[in-house]
Order: C-alpha cells, then structure tokens, then sequence
DNA sequence: ATTTTCAAT
C-alpha cells in the first residue's frame, strides 16, 4: 500500500512517540529520495503502509526497480519511520548500505522497535556501521494532511519521549 | 526503571 501523503489522524496515532506505543501493528514508511541533500524538490517521495512484507524491504524492492539507482551518482534516502527497523531489516538494509557506497541513509524514527532485545540492538549498531543515521524527528511539515501550514501541536511528552529514545539510541551504539 | 512493538486471534 502507498501513498503520497499521511493523514493527520493516522499521523498522529502511528507517529506518537509514547513509550508505550499500544496497538501499532502497522510501520508507516515516509521516504524521500534526493540527489544530495533533502530537499524540497526531491526525486521521489512516497508514503508505504505494508502489512506482508516490512515496509523497509518493501523500500528496497522499490529502489531496485525505480530507475534512480546508478553506481556514478550520489543518493540520499531520507526515511521517516514509526517504528525503527528490526533486526532483519536493518541487517538487509546494513548489507544494501555496504554494497552502494553511493548511497546514504537518514532514519528519523519516532520509536525504537524492540529496543531492550539484544538483537534488535545488534541491528541498529549494524546499521550504524554502513553509515546510516538513526535521529528522532517527525514529518510532519513534509508528509502529513491537512495541515494548513500550522506547526505541529506537540502532545503530552513528545519532547520528553523524544529524548528518552535517544537516550536508549546512544547506549545501544556506543 | 519499565516496556510487548511490522500481531495473533
Ligand atoms: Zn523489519
């Protein structure tokens, strides 16, 4: 399933930043493709919604298939997850990054996925090591509908939990 | 400090 843009209901369901994230079975995938650094006339942008296949495995296949991809030409993927990959994304994504050393990766997760799992952990470091970066930070200026061009009004902790995932980030990785 | 989350019923 994909979109051009996230509406503002599920935007806010599925991109809370709560550390108790009930009930979000699902893992929105906002992406951006640019030459070099995001911009706002990217060369692609894309909202995934997957329910069989991970939505980052999903992001791939479109990658593979989306002629952008050219071994003599820089490309910047900016992604902005709900959840951050687990650990058999990030291991496939992690081997993608190593084999196109013209590719960069931005995540721009509003939670960590399974983050007191030590696999899970091992995958984020994984990721880290073929140089993508892992951030905390929402689309909402670039993704979500409507929004009449008003700033998002911040929920009860977003900046606390915002810190708090980057807080467990930073331990995981160093 | 803890948690249950790309479900499983
Ligand atoms: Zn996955």
């Amino acid at each position: 399933l994909c979109s051009l843009r996230i509406h503002r209901k599920t935007f806010l369901f599925h991109f809370r930043n709560l550390r108790w994230a009930l009930g979000r079975h699902n893992t929105f995938l906002c992406y951006q493709v640019d030459r070099k650094e995001p911009a706002s006339s990217a060369l692609a942008s894309q909202v995934l919604l997957e329910t069989h296949l991970h939505a980052e495995l999903c992001f791939l296949y479109w990658l593979h298939d989306y002629p952008v991809l050219f071994p003599s030409q820089h490309l910047h993927i900016t992604w902005y997850v709900s959840w951050s990959p687990c650990c058999d994304c990030a291991e496939q994504v992690s081997a993608f990054l190593a084999s196109h050393a013209n590719v960069s990766l931005t995540i721009y997760a509003a939670r960590l996925y399974y983050f007191w799992r030590t696999e899970y952990q091992e995958g984020l470091r994984k990721l880290q090591q073929e140089g993508a970066r892992v951030r905390f930070k929402h689309c909402w200026e670039n993704f979500v509908y409507p929004h009449d061009g008003r700033p998002l009004r911040p929920w009860k902790r977003l900046f606390n939990n915002c810190h708090f995932q980057a807080n467990k980030l930073q331990k995981i990785l160093q």
